[in-house]
DNA sequence: TCTGGGGTCCTCATCCTT
DNA sequence: TCTGAAGGATGAGGACCC
């Protein structure tokens, strides 16, 4: 295809709506048509969806389940299922993929697609966003939204319009007449921090971020940031839509229901954590040099500690001991802990501890590796770790 | 209001090497 | 041999995203 065959928006950013509820619905007639969230119902959870019968009460996902269910009496909670939301993401991203291959997955619910090579086979690109739409409520009885634009920052920002169940197509034309009156924590990097900021130099709205001189936001909010934000203010936005993309960290935490104290308590949860992300790194066959641990306290100070590692591992009993190693370092007198993490990064792909010539079998190798047999066959609760086996919980886990 | 879990990216400080 | 500058690696923390 010649660059003037191109079309002048080939951006589309595929957003599900409401993505975990409306798989819970579709699975569940019960849950069909009454104000529905997916996150813990406990005195520490958290939203993570909300179907738009909740949303019609104000409940809103990252809201606290304590104060939705003030908003809403009545609303109906559903544990997350993210093997279930995972399975379903990859069949829509197999709908996505039919109509090119060009397709970057930013999470389960979410993607963007340049369709500027499919006009010949399915049409324009807002063709190919109803085609999509279709095909996905036809074969997954789920609703989808879509941005079609000639930039993904543009393209997510239209989907966001479209919702629910909509197409909102951005021509190349008219993209600071769609941008201008946008408030600028519309703007994929500002949040809270960076909107407060830029309402002190007076900026609401999209059109009063381009007045700016690029320098005065450069010094408000640093070089990358300020640059980044002059840049999408204008509409410009050059990032191609890349396929694939490894992953640079793999973490596990949790949050528990009652803070722990107990020293063998912490030491095994930071044992299950480390096991979690080594069984992960495993499936993914990589190993990771740095082990970080994170720890909120109960006041919710958080901090992290990292340690890089001899040599890169993928088991969680290496993980583990630098993860003990620093929480031990920690001075620390009786505290009380509200979550644990622990990340991996620095990762390679997996050879660096494969057997070396002459060197006798790693003992934990062999366990790890049994470990994932059983689990690859039997689900990943089928084994674990004695050390890991809790005979008397002292503090209840939010979840099984 | 009272804050989950899994990520990415950025900034700043410090240490080490050249 | 000593010193200072520059730059990379590492570590900590924060902002942001879904």
């Amino acid at each position: 295809m010649t660059d003037d065959q191109r079309p002048a928006e080939p951006i589309l950013h595929v957003d599900m709506d409401a993505f975990y509820t409306s798989v819970e619905a579709r699975d569940d007639p019960a849950l069909r048509g009454i104000p529905l969230a997916v996150g813990g119902s406990g005195p520490r959870g958290v939203i993570m969806s909300a179907s738009y019968e909740a949303r019609k009460y104000g409940v809103r996902s990252a809201m606290p389940s304590a104060r939705a269910r003030r908003l809403c009496p009545d609303l109906v909670f559903a544990p997350p299922n993210f093997a279930r939301y995972r399975s379903e993401s990859e069949a829509v991203m197999e709908i996505f993929f039919s109509f090119t291959p060009l397709v970057e997955q930013i999470s389960l619910d979410e993607a963007f697609l340049d369709v500027s090579g499919g006009s010949r086979l399915f049409g324009s690109p807002v063709a190919i966003a109803e085609r999509i739409r279709d095909r996905v409520k036809d074969s997954r009885k789920l609703i989808c939204s879509v941005g079609v634009a000639p930039n993904k920052f543009v393209a997510k920002l239209a989907s966001q319009r479209a919702k629910p169940d909509g197409i909102v197509h951005v021509e190349a034309d008219s993209i600071r007449e769609f941008l201008d009156p946008l408030p600028v924590d519309a703007l994929w990097g500002v949040g809270e921090t960076t909107a407060a900021a830029l309402d002190r130099l007076g900026v609401r709205t999209v059109a009063e971020l381009r007045a700016l001189p690029a320098g005065v936001l450069s010094r408000a909010l640093g070089p990358g940031l300020g640059g980044h934000l002059s840049d999408i203010a204008s509409g410009v936005d050059e990032r191609p839509v890349i396929v694939h993309e490894p992953a640079k960290q793999v973490s596990a935490e949790e949050t528990f229901e009652a803070d722990l104290d107990a020293t063998e308590d912490i030491h095994r949860e930071l044992l299950r954590l480390a096991e979690r992300v080594g069984a992960r790194l495993r499936r993914e066959g990589i190993a990771a040099r740095t082990v970080t641990i994170k720890v909120r306290f109960s006041n919710f100070n958080t901090i992290t500690r990292a340690r890089t590692l001899a040599e890169p591992t993928d088991l969680g009993a290496r993980l583990y001991g630098a993860a003990r190693d620093l929480f031990e370092k920690l001075p620390l007198d009786r505290p009380r802990i509200r979550l644990l993490g622990v990340s991996a990064t620095g990762l390679t792909v997996s050879s660096a501890e494969q057997l070396r010539i002459g060197t006798r079998p790693d003992p934990w190798r062999e366990a790890s590796a049994a470990m994932d047999k059983v689990r690859a066959r039997f689900g990943s609760d089928a084994v674990d770790l004695a050390a890991i086996a809790d005979p008397q919980p002292k503090a209840k886990r939010r979840h099984p």
